[in-house]
DNA sequence: ATCATATATCGAAAAATATAGATTTGAGGT
DNA sequence: ACCTCAAATCTATATTTTTCGATATATGAT
């Protein structure tokens, strides 16, 4: 059972790693699959299984199975999500 | 010297932490000063010190020293300054 | 059935972060 | 000058996260 506040923190683990923000831009010109996101991070694909899954728990990122690929991209529902998430945790109410 | 993706993860740590996110909350309902956030807080004085510092460092927070008291609030143009780097860094641009 | 490829998962090591206690700094008060 | 309080800094430790190599799983090709 997670907090509130975990599953808050959750959201924005997506942006608050540099090889997380390297693969968000590079989703940014559309659909890819792990393969060849792997080919522009000098990480290994252990690594990248990792971050892709943080992205995908974050909500960000949603993946879509096709025979032996996963194809990732950016997810709209799950970006409206974190950007009204930040509106509310930043709004002030004196 | 940091990499822009390192600088905009920077402002993102501020709320991928449980414990950041508690303070930004207490923080909504106006100014406080350390002394105040840590009474609500079950973490030791060293310790909200060293969140205090992540959350100014990424903008989200700015202090304001007077006398012996720092009190702390949300900083409008850093909160904007997120909103609009979040949005930049989710735009999809096929 | 075997092989190759894509990706996830496991287990361990390395690196980064969070935490706490002790010390330091700095502002007031007596 | 001395004491107290608020907060930052220092140092060490605990915890979490990142990373990698090895293995497992699953799909498609031969």
């Amino acid at each position: 059972m997670l907090s509130v506040y975990q599953e808050n923190a959750r959201v924005f683990k997506a942006f608050c790693d540099e090889n997380r923000l390297k693969i968000l831009a590079l989703l940014q010109s559309g659909e890819k699959c792990a393969c060849r996101i792997l080919e522009d991070l000098h990480i290994g694909q252990s690594t990248l299984s990792h971050h892709m899954r943080i992205l995908c728990e974050s909500g960000i990122v949603q993946g879509r199975k096709e025979g032996k690929w996963t194809h990732y991209s950016i997810s709209t529902e799950g970006t409206e999500y974190a950007k009204e998430l930040l509106a509310k945790l930043t709004e002030t109410k004196e």
